[in-house]
DNA sequence: GTCTATACGGCGATAGAC
DNA sequence: GTCTATCGCCGTATAGAC
């Protein structure tokens, strides 16, 4: 057996520093400036370090997504514990939080001809996607009840969907038709769960706004 | 003066068929793979020649926008022109037709960090959502009629979002709540535009389904 | 106006030295 | 555990042949 590619381990302080580095860049410059040797620079090693810890650059991403998603389905879960009443209203702010909507655009578009990272992607996606579903029919129950007679799976799509709509066509400089979307659907929330708190609180500081490279 | 860098004519039929290889490159693999080797050897030609038409990347990629969007632009207003009476139907339709959605997956992934992409398509999305409104706000009026309490702009919102979505979400390996997602939307179609005519009609024949590399 | 040949530096990836 | 050397691709630029 000829011994495979040596790897750093998965535990290393120098890898989470890296992943740091990795994220940073990306939300700044888009995934296609993740390089070796940017990662590098920013983190002040050489390339070929990089290279040990994320032998392909798929795995760099693949380590950033799993990182990033995990701190994502654990907030999601402590905010809808924290506010089971209305899931609906937690489900709608939590996909309207911009933090972390730059870096998913970025994973969707980088998973789309990338099957390891695809998998990754599609993987999270429904597991977030069940506990969405759990909290609503805790709420609501699992058939189409009122909710303008929409069943809870198709609700559920708008409500996280919309926000995801709306900053994809962000990304690109459109926002026609935006304010009227978001006001109608807020006032539809508001009939189905008047609001007690308004928004879904923040966990922590986030990271400041990404800037675009326009 | 030094003359300018020397370009091909907008009329070139060798410059078509150069357009023409870079979309089959793009919806079979990817942008990524989108090069000027790989367009040059699809089309039988050198790779200077390709980059005589198209000096930078960038400019074959929006050759490929402009020309693409335009066909698409004729035939939604050719759609709506002959179904005036129902065109929620023909939005919805419209926007579900898979043929060129995943070159425009692919042309929003590209303009993520890339200004001159970014706003060519910022510039056709505006020019196509105009022309929606106008043919909603001719069959229903401006304001928020019946449409489920929704204002026009909201519903156009959806019914050209939701497919885009679902779209998206394929595109990645994920299809939970898709299908009931579809079928309440319809449903509602069917109570505000009771279906004459079940499918917008196909204007031509179109690739065949995009292999995607697995 | 069309097209070819050639060169440059940056990239991901690999094998292997320290 | 860390880093170097090397390979074959890439975008881009330029000079010049038909």
């Amino acid at each position: 057996m000829s011994s495979p590619r040596r790897v750093g381990s998965q535990t290393s302080r120098t890898r989470d520093q890296l992943l740091d580095c990795a994220e940073q860049l990306m939300i700044e410059k888009g995934y296609a400036h993740v390089t070796y040797r940017a990662v590098a620079a920013r983190a002040g090693v050489t390339a070929g370090l990089v290279q040990y810890y994320f032998p392909k650059l798929d795995d760099l991403f693949i380590a950033e997504i799993r990182r990033r998603s995990e701190q994502n389905l654990d907030r999601l879960v402590a905010l809808l514990d924290a506010h089971a009443d209305e899931p609906l209203r937690v489900l709608w702010e939590y996909s309207r939080d911009e933090a972390t909507a730059a870096l998913t655009t970025e994973f969707i578009a980088l998973g789309n001809h990338r099957p390891s990272i695809r998998a990754e992607i599609a993987d999270v996606t429904d597991k977030v996607r069940r506990v969405q579903l759990e909290a609503l029919a805790a709420r609501y129950g699992t058939t189409g009840i009122s909710l303008g007679a929409l069943p809870p799976a198709a609700l559920l799509f708008l409500l996280t969907g919309i926000p995801k709509l709306i900053r994809l066509e962000e990304g690109v400089g459109v926002s026609t038709t935006h304010g009227e979307a978001v006001r109608a659907f807020e006032s539809f929330l508001d009939s189905v769960e008047p609001a007690s708190r308004p928004k879904a609180k923040k966990p922590t500081k986030r990271a400041p706004a990404a800037k675009r490279s326009r």
